[in-house]
DNA sequence: GTGAAAGCGCTAACAC
DNA sequence: GTGTTAGCGCTTTCAC
């Protein structure tokens, strides 16, 4: 890796300038230089330093990314989708799975700062003080992707949490169903589930409901923790007759529950999922589910970022929302009138 | 982001040097001054660059990782553990979804190799000239991670793939079976996807079976295509009892295509996966599955790629062989023998 | 059109 | 123990 722009200069016999005018694709340089350079470069298999370019452009073409969970369905297919735009941009993803660690989350922003990113995506829910000052002081461009940023002055691509979910038990109440239980998120913070969750009691309200506090439950958005909660669910004398889980991974972790205990779903009880994940699609009974555009909001918040970056006085909408869509599948039923349960 | 290392200088009232000193947790620094630049450095909130720092250290602790799919269960159960495992020591990851899109493979080397990555993990075992020249010639250590490199002469992390689907058919085969079809990865490269297929055949000849063409079939790993496989076997005249499937995807999908048909798995026909990832555990009935060490594989992998970046000269086994191991779960059934299949 | 030279922010001889 | 200084490999005025 020795050979540098000077000896491409050398061995095309013309400046380093020249060399890093070709190496640019500026005009002012002719024919007979380019075809030089271009063969000294071939010759040499000259590779640019993308480093001491970076140094000297102050700019780096990096964008951080901060993960809560690569395993999820959800998150690797938001990631997938920042990455294809990111190409599509000329951007590179460097990308952190913070596995719900606080401290690594702060350790990698610092770092993202010290390699100095072009922007950071956050598609992690929980804060800090720490945190909050960091993505307030930082200077570098940073939004929230599928969350709600903690500081209202940041940018986040997300749908209405709120809206989704009350929608969600409006279908479910269009079924005939009232006795609902909820299977939500981490509650420690006021987030995206945290709406999630309020939309769900409005739901319930506006039909008169009156919320069964031992049939709400939370747990992590992972699929064991939806297995949990939904053994704890069924441990219950008196038993829902749909269950909604807040992510379609604990949807997944509920209904194999539902399943290994030989309850017959949807026909026994009926249960819907939110994230539109592929994993919906794949499980039996497929899952009826809130569906987010996942590639889209990738998509969405690469774009957005590659804004911010571009032109860092501009003001930006601080919520873009997209639009939900419930899709069924099999998974939920109407209420069947002869039900005994 | 204007503070630089003169800056905090300035303010402390020393040199440079003290600060870099400081920076890099040196020794000769007097406690007077490390005192007084840890507080300018405090004040100031001076983030050093990585980038120049790399430039002069010429290295980047930067680790490029291909991978063929972010979406796919193996891949991110891997990824996640070679993150896990590269921040430990110290590096980052600079990560790139292929989508088994070979050019896109060769352009995201280039750039690692501009951006003076310390390392590569590839995990994608198509290949061309060009891509096999690149690894050959950039001087930057490179290991496969999860599937055979193309150039027998680069470090793979791996199982033993044709004794894994080999062992897979023995045990089919003490269960009774001896109308085994094979889901098999591309054929068009001689990697894992090979040494995979050439196991089954083994297995089969060495139990006296004769391998029915017909139900030999291939995919690209991924869910539909374990879908569309099963789908055209189950219009064949004559069915298998069981089909292995060589990766859990592929199996997912061809679970989902025999339940959407209403045969009972695994009472009518087993199904049998390859890699052990977590959607075996998801779907039911669970898949019976040939188990890889996914997330050793990640952290061996980032290991030894660290082994190679610390000691470029040393030598390194160029196979290193995890040991596989079979799962029982609930989608392979001892064949009745009062089959009428 | 082309080139010389300054400088991006840091580290590491080397001198004191 | 501490500071001066020469680069790391590139881009970019500025002068020719």
């Amino acid at each position: 890796m020795a050979v540098k722009i000077k000896d491409v200069a050398q061995r095309a016999g013309v400046s380093v300038t020249s060399v890093s005018r070709v190496l640019n694709g500026e005009k002012y340089v002719s024919e007979d230089i380019l075809q030089r350079v271009q063969k000294a470069i071939e010759e040499l298999q000259y590779s640019p330093s993308h480093i001491a370019r970076s140094l000297k452009r102050q700019k780096t073409d990096l964008i951080g990314v901060i993960v809560p969970d690569l395993t999820s369905n959800f998150y690797s297919t938001i990631l997938s989708s920042i990455e294809e735009t990111a190409t599509y941009y000329g951007y590179n993803l460097l990308v952190c799975n913070i596995a719900e660690d606080l401290e690594k989350e702060l350790k990698y922003l610092n770092i993202f700062r010290e390699m100095r990113v072009d922007g950071i995506i956050i598609m992690h829910e929980k804060s800090s003080p720490e945190l909050l000052s960091f993505i307030q002081n930082s200077g570098i461009p940073i939004l929230y992707s599928s969350v709600k940023s903690p500081d209202p002055d940041f940018v986040s691509v997300i749908i209405d949490d709120y809206q989704a979910a009350f929608q969600t038990v409006e279908y479910l109440v269009s079924l005939g169903h009232s006795r609902i239980a909820y299977i939500g998120g981490d509650m420690r913070d006021i987030t995206s589930g945290q709406y999630r969750y309020e939309g769900f009691r409005a739901g319930l309200l506006r039909h008169g409901i009156t919320p069964n506090e031992a049939w709400i439950r939370f747990g992590d958005y992972k699929i064991p923790s939806g297995r949990e909660q939904m053994s704890e669910l069924l441990q219950l004398s008196e038993w829902p007759t749909v269950v909604f889980a807040a992510s379609d991974d604990m949807a997944v972790g509920a209904l194999n529950c539902m399943l290994d205990q030989g309850l017959d779903v949807p026909k026994e009880m009926s249960l819907i999922g939110f994230d539109g994940s592929i994993i919906a699609e794949v499980v039996r009974p497929a899952l009826t589910s809130m569906q987010q555009p996942i590639r889209e909001m990738g998509k969405v918040s690469l774009e957005t970022l590659h804004e911010m970056i571009m032109r860092p006085g501009k003001a930006v909408r601080k919520d873009l929302i997209l639009s939900h869509q419930l899709v069924e599948r099999e998974s939920c039923l109407p209420l069947s009138t002869n039900k005994t349960n």
